[in-house]
RNA sequence: GGGUCUGUAGCUCAAUCCGGUAGAGCAGCGGACUUUUAAUCCGUUGGUUGUGGGUUCAAUUCCCACCGGACCCA
Protein backbone atom coordinates (compact mmCIF):
# COMPACT_ATOMS: atom_id res chain seq x y z
CA UNK A 1 0.00 0.00 0.00
CA UNK A 2 1.53 3.35 -0.60
CA UNK A 3 1.92 6.54 1.79
CA UNK A 4 -1.12 7.73 0.58
CA UNK A 5 -4.17 5.66 1.36
CA UNK A 6 -7.72 6.08 -0.51
CA UNK A 7 -10.79 6.85 2.21
CA UNK A 8 -11.88 3.03 0.91
CA UNK A 9 -8.30 1.71 2.40
CA UNK A 10 -8.74 4.30 5.73
CA UNK A 11 -11.61 2.27 6.01
CA UNK A 12 -10.28 -0.85 6.02
CA UNK A 13 -7.36 0.40 8.33
CA UNK A 14 -9.10 0.14 12.05
CA UNK A 15 -6.05 2.60 13.56
CA UNK A 16 -7.66 4.69 10.46
CA UNK A 17 -11.06 5.09 11.63
CA UNK A 18 -10.36 8.81 12.91
CA UNK A 19 -9.35 9.94 9.92
CA UNK A 20 -13.12 9.56 7.89
CA UNK A 21 -15.46 12.10 8.85
CA UNK A 22 -18.07 9.22 9.35
CA UNK A 23 -16.40 6.97 11.50
CA UNK A 24 -14.70 9.74 13.48
CA UNK A 25 -18.60 11.06 14.14
CA UNK A 26 -18.62 7.57 15.55
CA UNK A 27 -16.01 7.54 17.29
CA UNK A 28 -16.50 10.74 19.09
CA UNK A 29 -19.84 9.61 20.11
CA UNK A 30 -18.61 6.30 21.82
CA UNK A 31 -15.82 9.09 23.75
CA UNK A 32 -18.81 11.03 24.47
CA UNK A 33 -20.35 7.72 26.16
CA UNK A 34 -17.56 6.46 27.88
CA UNK A 35 -17.52 10.57 28.81
CA UNK A 36 -20.59 9.67 30.78
CA UNK A 37 -19.78 6.83 32.40
CA UNK A 38 -21.44 4.43 29.97
CA UNK A 39 -20.19 1.49 28.73
CA UNK A 40 -20.72 1.32 24.97
CA UNK A 41 -19.75 -2.50 24.94
CA UNK A 42 -21.29 -4.28 27.96
CA UNK A 43 -20.87 -7.90 28.94
CA UNK A 44 -24.90 -9.10 28.45
CA UNK A 45 -28.15 -7.83 28.59
CA UNK A 46 -31.35 -10.32 28.99
CA UNK A 47 -34.56 -9.43 26.44
CA UNK A 48 -37.37 -11.18 27.28
CA UNK A 49 -39.62 -10.71 24.22
CA UNK A 50 -38.51 -10.72 20.20
CA UNK A 51 -40.24 -8.65 17.05
CA UNK A 52 -41.96 -11.44 15.81
CA UNK A 53 -43.99 -12.44 19.34
CA UNK A 54 -44.33 -8.79 20.01
CA UNK A 55 -46.55 -8.74 16.56
CA UNK A 56 -48.34 -11.87 16.98
CA UNK A 57 -49.47 -10.87 20.33
CA UNK A 58 -50.25 -7.73 19.53
CA UNK A 59 -51.08 -6.82 15.80
CA UNK A 60 -54.51 -5.13 14.95
CA UNK A 61 -54.76 -2.99 17.77
CA UNK A 62 -56.02 0.59 17.13
CA UNK A 63 -54.14 3.87 16.95
CA UNK A 64 -53.07 5.41 20.58
CA UNK A 65 -53.66 1.85 22.71
CA UNK A 66 -51.99 0.40 25.15
CA UNK A 67 -51.56 -2.76 26.18
CA UNK A 68 -50.12 -2.31 29.84
CA UNK A 69 -47.53 -5.06 28.97
CA UNK A 70 -44.12 -4.37 29.02
CA UNK A 71 -41.38 -5.86 27.07
CA UNK A 72 -37.54 -5.83 26.64
CA UNK A 73 -35.99 -6.44 23.74
CA UNK A 74 -32.64 -6.45 21.67
CA UNK A 75 -31.01 -5.38 18.38
CA UNK A 76 -30.17 -3.35 15.66
CA UNK A 77 -31.74 -0.19 15.71
CA UNK A 78 -31.96 1.19 12.17
CA UNK A 79 -33.60 4.07 10.51
CA UNK A 80 -34.14 6.15 13.35
CA UNK A 81 -36.35 9.70 12.49
CA UNK A 82 -36.08 12.61 14.53
CA UNK A 83 -39.10 14.75 15.07
CA UNK A 84 -38.33 17.33 17.93
CA UNK A 85 -38.97 15.78 20.98
CA UNK A 86 -39.81 12.16 19.73
CA UNK A 87 -37.33 9.84 17.90
CA UNK A 88 -38.71 6.87 16.54
CA UNK A 89 -36.48 3.52 15.26
CA UNK A 90 -36.44 0.61 14.14
CA UNK A 91 -35.37 -2.42 16.07
CA UNK A 92 -34.05 -5.27 14.01
CA UNK A 93 -33.77 -8.70 16.01
CA UNK A 94 -33.72 -11.85 15.01
CA UNK A 95 -37.23 -12.61 14.55
CA UNK A 96 -38.32 -9.62 12.52
CA UNK A 97 -38.43 -5.58 13.61
CA UNK A 98 -40.68 -3.50 15.64
CA UNK A 99 -40.72 0.20 16.17
CA UNK A 100 -39.22 1.91 19.21
CA UNK A 101 -41.10 5.16 19.67
CA UNK A 102 -38.80 7.57 22.20
CA UNK A 103 -40.36 9.85 23.61
CA UNK A 104 -38.15 13.22 25.65
CA UNK A 105 -40.89 12.89 28.24
CA UNK A 106 -40.60 9.86 28.96
CA UNK A 107 -37.37 9.30 28.87
CA UNK A 108 -36.15 12.97 30.41
CA UNK A 109 -33.65 15.06 29.34
CA UNK A 110 -30.29 13.37 30.30
CA UNK A 111 -31.44 10.01 28.60
CA UNK A 112 -33.01 11.56 25.68
CA UNK A 113 -29.76 13.11 24.95
CA UNK A 114 -27.64 9.95 25.65
CA UNK A 115 -30.09 8.04 22.92
CA UNK A 116 -29.09 10.79 20.05
CA UNK A 117 -25.24 9.65 20.68
CA UNK A 118 -26.90 6.01 19.21
CA UNK A 119 -26.18 5.86 15.24
CA UNK A 120 -27.56 4.29 12.71
CA UNK A 121 -26.81 0.32 13.28
CA UNK A 122 -26.04 0.09 16.87
CA UNK A 123 -26.74 -2.85 19.21
CA UNK A 124 -29.47 -1.37 21.65
CA UNK A 125 -31.69 -2.79 24.32
CA UNK A 126 -34.95 -1.29 25.04
CA UNK A 127 -37.57 -1.85 27.45
CA UNK A 128 -41.49 0.01 27.75
CA UNK A 129 -44.85 -0.61 27.44
CA UNK A 130 -46.07 -2.01 23.65
CA UNK A 131 -48.82 0.58 22.15
CA UNK A 132 -49.41 1.58 18.96
CA UNK A 133 -48.82 5.07 17.93
CA UNK A 134 -51.65 7.59 16.48
CA UNK A 135 -50.52 6.49 13.01
CA UNK A 136 -51.48 2.90 14.41
CA UNK A 137 -48.07 1.26 14.03
CA UNK A 138 -47.23 -1.52 16.99
CA UNK A 139 -44.33 0.24 18.61
CA UNK A 140 -42.33 -0.09 22.26
CA UNK A 141 -42.52 3.07 23.86
CA UNK A 142 -39.09 2.84 25.60
CA UNK A 143 -38.92 4.23 28.95
CA UNK A 144 -34.95 2.42 29.50
CA UNK A 145 -32.63 1.92 26.98
CA UNK A 146 -28.81 0.41 26.82
CA UNK A 147 -26.60 0.48 24.02
CA UNK A 148 -24.96 -2.87 23.67
CA UNK A 149 -22.41 -2.52 21.05
CA UNK A 150 -21.36 0.60 19.21
CA UNK A 151 -21.53 0.52 15.33
CA UNK A 152 -17.97 2.25 14.14
CA UNK A 153 -18.23 1.54 10.02
CA UNK A 154 -21.54 3.11 8.33
CA UNK A 155 -23.99 0.91 7.08
CA UNK A 156 -24.80 0.47 3.91
CA UNK A 157 -28.25 2.41 2.06
CA UNK A 158 -31.57 2.25 3.94
CA UNK A 159 -33.42 1.60 1.08
CA UNK A 160 -31.30 0.42 -1.53
CA UNK A 161 -29.18 -1.77 0.87
CA UNK A 162 -26.06 -3.38 -0.65
CA UNK A 163 -26.55 -4.34 -4.25
CA UNK A 164 -22.59 -5.22 -4.76
CA UNK A 165 -22.67 -8.70 -5.20
CA UNK A 166 -18.85 -9.10 -4.26
CA UNK A 167 -19.51 -7.31 -1.20
CA UNK A 168 -22.79 -8.90 -0.06
CA UNK A 169 -20.29 -12.37 -0.59
CA UNK A 170 -17.22 -11.05 1.51
CA UNK A 171 -19.15 -9.62 4.19
CA UNK A 172 -22.32 -11.48 3.99
CA UNK A 173 -22.90 -10.13 7.91
CA UNK A 174 -24.12 -6.80 6.08
CA UNK A 175 -25.74 -8.36 3.74
CA UNK A 176 -27.75 -9.91 6.19
CA UNK A 177 -28.50 -7.19 8.45
CA UNK A 178 -29.91 -5.06 5.34
CA UNK A 179 -31.04 -7.26 2.91
CA UNK A 180 -34.53 -9.22 3.66
CA UNK A 181 -33.85 -11.48 0.62
CA UNK A 182 -30.44 -12.79 2.41
CA UNK A 183 -32.04 -13.37 5.27
CA UNK A 184 -35.07 -15.57 3.86
CA UNK A 185 -32.70 -17.33 1.80
CA UNK A 186 -30.76 -18.19 5.26
CA UNK A 187 -33.49 -19.53 6.89
CA UNK A 188 -34.64 -21.60 3.86
CA UNK A 189 -31.26 -23.04 3.73
CA UNK A 190 -31.63 -24.00 7.33
CA UNK A 191 -35.34 -24.99 7.10
CA UNK A 192 -34.25 -27.17 4.01
CA UNK A 193 -31.71 -29.14 6.23
CA UNK A 194 -33.77 -29.29 9.21
CA UNK A 195 -36.64 -31.09 7.03
CA UNK A 196 -34.03 -33.59 5.00
CA UNK A 197 -32.85 -34.61 8.87
CA UNK A 198 -36.17 -35.00 9.77
CA UNK A 199 -37.15 -37.29 7.14
CA UNK A 200 -34.32 -39.22 7.55
CA UNK A 201 -34.96 -39.72 10.91
CA UNK A 202 -38.20 -41.07 10.73
CA UNK A 203 -37.50 -43.14 8.29
CA UNK A 204 -35.12 -44.81 11.06
CA UNK A 205 -31.81 -43.80 9.45
CA UNK A 206 -29.01 -42.75 12.58
CA UNK A 207 -27.20 -39.56 11.57
CA UNK A 208 -23.11 -40.27 11.73
CA UNK A 209 -20.13 -38.52 10.91
CA UNK A 210 -17.34 -39.67 8.71
CA UNK A 211 -13.72 -38.55 8.25
CA UNK A 212 -13.45 -35.54 6.21
CA UNK A 213 -9.56 -36.01 6.29
CA UNK A 214 -8.83 -38.73 4.48
CA UNK A 215 -5.31 -40.75 3.23
CA UNK A 216 -6.89 -41.91 0.11
CA UNK A 217 -9.85 -39.96 -1.37
CA UNK A 218 -13.03 -42.13 -2.20
CA UNK A 219 -16.51 -42.54 -3.34
CA UNK A 220 -16.65 -40.37 -6.14
CA UNK A 221 -14.51 -39.40 -9.33
CA UNK A 222 -12.93 -35.70 -8.36
CA UNK A 223 -9.86 -34.01 -8.00
CA UNK A 224 -9.28 -33.61 -4.53
CA UNK A 225 -7.54 -31.02 -2.25
CA UNK A 226 -4.38 -31.97 -0.60
CA UNK A 227 -3.34 -31.42 2.60
CA UNK A 228 -0.30 -32.30 4.91
CA UNK A 229 -0.59 -34.05 8.35
CA UNK A 230 2.87 -32.71 9.99
CA UNK A 231 2.94 -35.29 12.73
CA UNK A 232 2.75 -38.07 10.48
CA UNK A 233 4.69 -36.18 7.49
CA UNK A 234 2.14 -37.20 4.79
CA UNK A 235 -0.26 -36.48 2.45
CA UNK A 236 -3.79 -35.98 2.83
CA UNK A 237 -6.82 -35.23 1.42
CA UNK A 238 -10.11 -33.36 2.21
CA UNK A 239 -12.82 -35.85 1.30
CA UNK A 240 -14.74 -35.53 -1.91
CA UNK A 241 -17.28 -38.18 -0.31
CA UNK A 242 -18.05 -40.23 2.64
CA UNK A 243 -19.40 -42.90 0.51
CA UNK A 244 -17.03 -45.57 1.20
CA UNK A 245 -17.08 -44.82 5.21
CA UNK A 246 -20.57 -44.92 5.20
CA UNK A 247 -20.82 -48.44 3.33
CA UNK A 248 -18.37 -49.82 6.38
CA UNK A 249 -20.58 -48.80 8.82
CA UNK A 250 -23.18 -50.70 6.98
CA UNK A 251 -21.07 -53.66 7.21
CA UNK A 252 -20.68 -53.13 11.03
CA UNK A 253 -24.44 -53.30 11.01
CA UNK A 254 -25.42 -49.94 11.45
CA UNK A 255 -28.33 -51.11 8.70
CA UNK A 256 -29.52 -47.20 8.06
CA UNK A 257 -27.13 -44.28 8.13
CA UNK A 258 -26.93 -40.49 6.74
CA UNK A 259 -24.63 -37.60 6.90
CA UNK A 260 -25.13 -34.64 6.22
CA UNK A 261 -21.83 -32.29 5.85
CA UNK A 262 -19.05 -30.78 3.53
CA UNK A 263 -17.26 -32.32 0.51
CA UNK A 264 -14.75 -30.45 -0.98
CA UNK A 265 -13.59 -30.91 -4.66
CA UNK A 266 -11.02 -29.18 -6.08
CA UNK A 267 -12.31 -27.87 -9.63
CA UNK A 268 -13.54 -25.28 -11.22
CA UNK A 269 -16.17 -22.25 -9.57
CA UNK A 270 -19.22 -21.16 -11.73
CA UNK A 271 -22.69 -20.69 -10.89
CA UNK A 272 -23.14 -24.75 -9.91
CA UNK A 273 -19.97 -25.54 -7.86
CA UNK A 274 -18.65 -24.38 -4.91
CA UNK A 275 -15.16 -26.15 -3.82
CA UNK A 276 -16.86 -26.87 -0.59
CA UNK A 277 -19.88 -27.89 -0.91
CA UNK A 278 -22.81 -29.99 1.42
CA UNK A 279 -24.18 -33.50 0.29
CA UNK A 280 -26.40 -35.49 2.26
CA UNK A 281 -25.85 -39.11 1.82
CA UNK A 282 -27.50 -42.13 3.04
CA UNK A 283 -27.22 -45.95 2.89
CA UNK A 284 -29.88 -48.13 3.75
CA UNK A 285 -29.20 -52.35 4.29
CA UNK A 286 -32.18 -54.21 1.74
CA UNK A 287 -32.73 -52.25 -0.13
CA UNK A 288 -32.02 -51.43 -3.87
CA UNK A 289 -32.39 -48.64 -6.33
CA UNK A 290 -36.03 -48.98 -6.65
CA UNK A 291 -36.39 -48.15 -3.30
CA UNK A 292 -34.19 -45.24 -3.05
CA UNK A 293 -35.99 -43.35 -5.84
CA UNK A 294 -39.30 -43.44 -3.75
CA UNK A 295 -37.42 -42.34 -0.63
CA UNK A 296 -35.91 -39.48 -2.55
CA UNK A 297 -38.99 -38.26 -4.04
CA UNK A 298 -40.42 -38.37 -0.80
CA UNK A 299 -38.03 -36.84 1.31
CA UNK A 300 -37.39 -34.00 -2.02
CA UNK A 301 -41.29 -33.14 -1.63
CA UNK A 302 -41.02 -33.08 2.01
CA UNK A 303 -38.42 -30.66 1.95
CA UNK A 304 -40.27 -28.07 -0.92
CA UNK A 305 -43.33 -28.47 1.24
CA UNK A 306 -41.57 -27.12 4.25
CA UNK A 307 -39.45 -24.70 2.81
CA UNK A 308 -42.06 -23.01 0.42
CA UNK A 309 -45.74 -24.43 1.35
CA UNK A 310 -46.14 -26.18 -1.87
CA UNK A 311 -44.69 -28.99 -4.10
CA UNK A 312 -45.06 -26.69 -6.85
CA UNK A 313 -42.27 -23.70 -7.16
CA UNK A 314 -41.49 -21.23 -9.66
CA UNK A 315 -37.47 -21.66 -11.13
CA UNK A 316 -35.88 -18.69 -13.01
CA UNK A 317 -39.30 -18.09 -14.56
CA UNK A 318 -40.50 -21.20 -15.15
CA UNK A 319 -43.08 -24.10 -13.14
CA UNK A 320 -41.61 -26.68 -11.57
CA UNK A 321 -43.58 -29.67 -10.02
CA UNK A 322 -41.76 -31.45 -7.48
CA UNK A 323 -44.77 -33.96 -6.76
CA UNK A 324 -43.80 -37.91 -6.79
CA UNK A 325 -43.70 -39.71 -8.80
CA UNK A 326 -40.78 -38.61 -10.77
CA UNK A 327 -40.04 -39.62 -14.33
CA UNK A 328 -37.91 -42.27 -15.07
CA UNK A 329 -35.55 -42.57 -18.21
CA UNK A 330 -33.25 -45.26 -19.17
CA UNK A 331 -30.12 -42.97 -20.31
CA UNK A 332 -29.45 -45.08 -23.77
CA UNK A 333 -32.93 -44.91 -24.62
CA UNK A 334 -32.94 -40.88 -23.76
CA UNK A 335 -29.80 -40.84 -26.14
CA UNK A 336 -31.49 -42.70 -28.76
CA UNK A 337 -34.81 -41.22 -28.67
CA UNK A 338 -33.44 -37.31 -28.09
CA UNK A 339 -30.47 -37.71 -31.11
CA UNK A 340 -32.71 -40.30 -33.45
CA UNK A 341 -30.02 -43.14 -32.96
CA UNK A 342 -30.02 -46.70 -32.62
CA UNK A 343 -26.99 -47.28 -30.29
CA UNK A 344 -26.23 -49.94 -27.75
CA UNK A 345 -23.40 -50.90 -25.48
CA UNK A 346 -22.41 -53.46 -28.09
CA UNK A 347 -21.43 -51.10 -30.62
CA UNK A 348 -17.77 -50.68 -31.66
CA UNK A 349 -16.32 -47.80 -29.65
CA UNK A 350 -14.40 -46.18 -32.76
CA UNK A 351 -18.10 -45.78 -34.23
CA UNK A 352 -19.30 -44.20 -31.22
CA UNK A 353 -16.44 -42.33 -30.80
CA UNK A 354 -16.85 -40.72 -34.77
CA UNK A 355 -20.49 -40.58 -33.65
CA UNK A 356 -19.59 -38.12 -30.81
CA UNK A 357 -16.69 -36.02 -32.70
CA UNK A 358 -19.80 -35.22 -35.21
CA UNK A 359 -21.24 -33.88 -32.12
CA UNK A 360 -18.50 -31.68 -31.16
CA UNK A 361 -18.60 -33.43 -27.93
CA UNK A 362 -14.63 -33.27 -26.65
CA UNK A 363 -13.93 -37.20 -25.60
CA UNK A 364 -10.60 -38.52 -24.35
CA UNK A 365 -8.98 -41.72 -26.33
CA UNK A 366 -9.02 -43.63 -22.98
CA UNK A 367 -12.80 -43.61 -22.80
CA UNK A 368 -14.57 -46.58 -23.83
CA UNK A 369 -18.22 -47.61 -24.80
CA UNK A 370 -20.13 -46.85 -21.53
CA UNK A 371 -18.21 -43.35 -21.22
CA UNK A 372 -18.95 -42.15 -24.49
CA UNK A 373 -22.83 -42.60 -23.93
CA UNK A 374 -22.46 -40.99 -20.63
CA UNK A 375 -20.77 -38.45 -22.45
CA UNK A 376 -23.46 -37.95 -25.32
CA UNK A 377 -26.29 -38.03 -22.70
CA UNK A 378 -24.55 -35.04 -20.49
CA UNK A 379 -23.63 -33.21 -24.05
CA UNK A 380 -27.30 -33.06 -25.32
CA UNK A 381 -29.90 -34.56 -22.69
CA UNK A 382 -28.95 -33.34 -19.77
CA UNK A 383 -30.06 -29.59 -19.20
CA UNK A 384 -32.95 -30.15 -21.33
CA UNK A 385 -34.40 -32.23 -18.49
CA UNK A 386 -36.73 -29.73 -16.73
CA UNK A 387 -39.04 -31.72 -14.74
CA UNK A 388 -37.67 -33.83 -11.77
CA UNK A 389 -36.53 -36.93 -13.98
CA UNK A 390 -34.93 -40.27 -12.40
CA UNK A 391 -32.05 -40.92 -15.59
CA UNK A 392 -31.60 -44.36 -14.83
CA UNK A 393 -29.21 -47.71 -15.96
CA UNK A 394 -25.62 -45.75 -15.83
CA UNK A 395 -23.01 -47.82 -17.63
CA UNK A 396 -20.57 -49.99 -15.82
CA UNK A 397 -17.44 -47.86 -16.91
CA UNK A 398 -18.71 -44.89 -14.99
CA UNK A 399 -20.11 -46.31 -11.82
CA UNK A 400 -17.23 -48.30 -10.43
CA UNK A 401 -19.16 -48.68 -6.90
CA UNK A 402 -22.69 -49.57 -8.25
CA UNK A 403 -24.00 -52.84 -8.74
CA UNK A 404 -24.92 -54.48 -12.28
CA UNK A 405 -28.42 -54.45 -13.05
CA UNK A 406 -30.23 -57.76 -12.16
CA UNK A 407 -31.42 -58.19 -15.80
CA UNK A 408 -28.88 -56.37 -17.62
CA UNK A 409 -24.66 -56.87 -17.30
CA UNK A 410 -24.13 -53.70 -19.03
CA UNK A 411 -25.35 -51.19 -16.55
CA UNK A 412 -26.30 -50.56 -13.43
CA UNK A 413 -28.40 -50.03 -11.06
CA UNK A 414 -27.56 -46.79 -11.00
CA UNK A 415 -29.85 -43.31 -11.38
CA UNK A 416 -28.70 -39.50 -10.85
CA UNK A 417 -32.27 -37.06 -10.25
CA UNK A 418 -31.94 -34.44 -12.58
CA UNK A 419 -34.03 -31.43 -11.82
CA UNK A 420 -34.02 -28.04 -13.58
CA UNK A 421 -31.22 -29.12 -16.13
CA UNK A 422 -28.99 -30.07 -13.13
CA UNK A 423 -28.01 -33.20 -11.22
CA UNK A 424 -29.62 -33.15 -7.84
CA UNK A 425 -28.98 -36.70 -6.84
CA UNK A 426 -26.93 -39.46 -7.69
CA UNK A 427 -27.64 -43.38 -6.02
CA UNK A 428 -27.64 -46.77 -6.91
CA UNK A 429 -27.57 -50.28 -5.45
CA UNK A 430 -24.31 -50.93 -3.74
CA UNK A 431 -21.66 -53.33 -5.23
CA UNK A 432 -20.80 -55.70 -2.62
CA UNK A 433 -19.57 -58.51 -4.18
CA UNK A 434 -15.42 -57.75 -3.25
CA UNK A 435 -13.99 -60.03 -5.91
CA UNK A 436 -16.02 -57.35 -8.30
CA UNK A 437 -15.51 -54.35 -6.27
CA UNK A 438 -11.79 -55.34 -6.67
CA UNK A 439 -11.60 -55.75 -11.02
CA UNK A 440 -13.90 -52.33 -11.04
CA UNK A 441 -11.08 -50.26 -8.86
CA UNK A 442 -8.45 -52.20 -11.18
CA UNK A 443 -10.16 -51.15 -14.41
CA UNK A 444 -10.21 -47.67 -12.37
CA UNK A 445 -6.64 -47.83 -12.07
CA UNK A 446 -5.58 -48.53 -15.54
CA UNK A 447 -8.17 -45.49 -16.86
CA UNK A 448 -6.07 -43.53 -14.35
CA UNK A 449 -2.38 -44.46 -15.80
CA UNK A 450 -4.24 -43.93 -19.08
CA UNK A 451 -4.39 -40.73 -18.38
CA UNK A 452 -7.90 -40.15 -16.62
CA UNK A 453 -6.98 -37.97 -13.04
CA UNK A 454 -10.34 -38.39 -11.63
CA UNK A 455 -10.29 -42.09 -12.36
CA UNK A 456 -11.53 -44.28 -8.65
CA UNK A 457 -8.29 -45.29 -6.78
CA UNK A 458 -8.16 -48.61 -4.93
CA UNK A 459 -8.87 -48.67 -1.08
CA UNK A 460 -8.09 -51.92 -0.08
CA UNK A 461 -9.60 -51.80 3.09
CA UNK A 462 -12.76 -51.03 1.59
CA UNK A 463 -12.29 -54.24 -0.32
CA UNK A 464 -11.53 -56.08 2.88
CA UNK A 465 -14.78 -54.50 4.92
CA UNK A 466 -16.66 -56.48 1.61
CA UNK A 467 -15.07 -59.44 2.22
CA UNK A 468 -16.47 -59.53 5.34
CA UNK A 469 -19.78 -58.96 4.19
CA UNK A 470 -22.14 -55.51 3.12
CA UNK A 471 -25.79 -57.16 3.06
CA UNK A 472 -27.76 -55.56 0.14
CA UNK A 473 -27.48 -52.11 0.04
CA UNK A 474 -28.93 -49.11 -1.35
CA UNK A 475 -27.43 -45.52 -0.90
CA UNK A 476 -28.10 -42.06 -2.03
CA UNK A 477 -26.33 -38.93 -2.31
CA UNK A 478 -28.48 -35.43 -2.72
CA UNK A 479 -26.16 -32.19 -3.07
CA UNK A 480 -28.03 -30.15 -0.65
CA UNK A 481 -27.04 -26.49 -2.15
CA UNK A 482 -28.76 -27.29 -5.30
CA UNK A 483 -32.17 -27.90 -3.53
CA UNK A 484 -31.57 -24.98 -1.96
CA UNK A 485 -31.03 -23.13 -5.35
CA UNK A 486 -34.17 -24.72 -6.37
CA UNK A 487 -36.84 -24.09 -3.47
CA UNK A 488 -35.00 -20.45 -3.12
CA UNK A 489 -35.09 -19.60 -6.33
CA UNK A 490 -31.69 -18.77 -7.21
CA UNK A 491 -29.59 -19.39 -10.26
CA UNK A 492 -26.01 -19.81 -7.82
CA UNK A 493 -24.78 -20.95 -5.49
CA UNK A 494 -23.14 -18.51 -4.09
CA UNK A 495 -26.35 -16.79 -3.04
CA UNK A 496 -27.48 -20.26 -0.87
CA UNK A 497 -23.90 -20.49 0.54
CA UNK A 498 -23.54 -17.71 3.44
CA UNK A 499 -19.90 -17.58 2.90
CA UNK A 500 -19.06 -18.34 -0.76
CA UNK A 501 -15.13 -18.53 -1.82
CA UNK A 502 -14.04 -15.97 -3.62
CA UNK A 503 -10.77 -14.97 -4.57
CA UNK A 504 -8.88 -13.44 -1.16
CA UNK A 505 -9.29 -9.42 -1.47
C1' G B 1 -8.51 -21.33 -20.31
C1' G B 2 -11.64 -18.04 -24.12
C1' G B 3 -15.41 -14.15 -24.84
C1' U B 4 -18.68 -10.12 -23.10
C1' C B 5 -19.67 -6.72 -19.29
C1' U B 6 -18.17 -4.27 -14.83
C1' G B 7 -15.27 -1.23 -10.63
C1' U B 8 -16.97 6.83 -9.71
C1' A B 9 -18.60 9.91 -2.19
C1' G B 10 -20.32 5.55 3.48
C1' C B 11 -24.63 3.40 0.18
C1' U B 12 -27.49 3.57 -4.62
C1' C B 13 -26.45 5.69 -9.15
C1' A B 14 -25.25 9.86 -13.12
C1' A B 15 -21.26 12.08 -16.14
C1' U B 16 -17.56 8.19 -20.21
C1' C B 17 -20.32 7.39 -26.63
C1' C B 18 -17.69 12.46 -29.01
C1' G B 19 -11.28 14.12 -23.54
C1' G B 20 -12.09 20.36 -21.13
C1' U B 21 -12.72 22.15 -13.04
C1' A B 22 -16.85 14.88 -11.22
C1' G B 23 -23.01 15.52 -9.95
C1' A B 24 -27.69 13.69 -7.55
C1' G B 25 -30.62 11.04 -3.84
C1' C B 26 -29.94 8.82 0.74
C1' A B 27 -26.54 8.59 4.90
C1' G B 28 -23.38 12.17 7.96
C1' C B 29 -23.01 17.16 10.28
C1' G B 30 -25.82 22.00 12.01
C1' G B 31 -30.87 23.97 12.63
C1' A B 32 -36.70 23.60 12.92
C1' C B 33 -40.35 20.05 14.36
C1' U B 34 -44.55 15.58 20.01
C1' U B 35 -46.81 10.62 15.86
C1' U B 36 -42.90 9.19 12.06
C1' U B 37 -42.32 4.68 9.35
C1' A B 38 -37.61 5.83 2.41
C1' A B 39 -40.70 11.51 7.67
C1' U B 40 -40.56 16.68 6.01
C1' C B 41 -38.24 21.58 5.58
C1' C B 42 -33.63 24.96 5.63
C1' G B 43 -28.29 24.86 5.49
C1' U B 44 -23.79 21.99 4.88
C1' U B 45 -19.35 18.48 4.80
C1' G B 46 -17.64 14.61 1.90
C1' G B 47 -13.92 12.24 -4.29
C1' U B 48 -5.93 10.68 -6.11
C1' U B 49 -13.04 8.00 -10.48
C1' G B 50 -9.94 -0.31 -8.54
C1' U B 51 -4.09 -0.21 -9.27
C1' G B 52 0.06 0.94 -12.47
C1' G B 53 1.74 2.71 -17.03
C1' G B 54 0.97 5.21 -21.92
C1' U B 55 -1.14 8.98 -25.49
C1' U B 56 -2.43 14.29 -24.86
C1' C B 57 -1.70 21.18 -23.47
C1' A B 58 -5.52 18.41 -20.66
C1' A B 59 -7.78 11.53 -19.01
C1' U B 60 -13.36 9.15 -14.89
C1' U B 61 -13.52 9.38 -20.42
C1' C B 62 -8.84 6.93 -25.35
C1' C B 63 -4.84 2.74 -25.31
C1' C B 64 -1.99 -1.26 -22.59
C1' A B 65 -1.07 -4.29 -18.37
C1' C B 66 -2.55 -5.89 -13.70
C1' C B 67 -6.18 -6.79 -9.38
C1' G B 68 -11.31 -7.84 -8.01
C1' G B 69 -16.38 -9.12 -9.53
C1' A B 70 -20.72 -10.73 -12.85
C1' C B 71 -22.47 -13.47 -17.02
C1' C B 72 -21.73 -16.83 -21.24
C1' C B 73 -18.65 -20.67 -23.44
C1' A B 74 -14.92 -24.85 -22.84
Amino acid sequence: MSDETTPEEQLDDRASLADHPLTAVRLAKLEELRSRDINPYPHTFKPDAVAAEIHALHDGLEPGAETGTSVTVAGRLLNVRSFGKLRFGVLQDRSGQIQLFVSKAVLGDEAFEIFDLIDNGDWVGAHGEVITTKKGELSIRVDRFEILSKALRPFPDKWHGLQDQERRYRQRYLDLTVNEEARATARARIATVRSLRRSFEERGFLEVETPMLQAKPGGALARPFITHHTALDMDMYLRIAPELYLKRLIVGGMHKVFEINRNFRNEGMDTSHNPEFTMLESYEAFADYEDVMKLTEEVVAAAALAVTGSTTVMYQDRELDLAPPFRRLPMLEAVNEQLDLNISYDMPVDELRKLAGDLQIKVEPSWGVGKLVTALFEATIEDRLWEPTFVIDYPVEVSPLSKRHRSNPQVTERFELIVAGRELANAFTELNDPAEQRRRFEEQAAARVAGDDEAHLIDEDYVRALEYGLPPTAGLGLGVDRLVMILTNHASIREVVLFPHLRPE
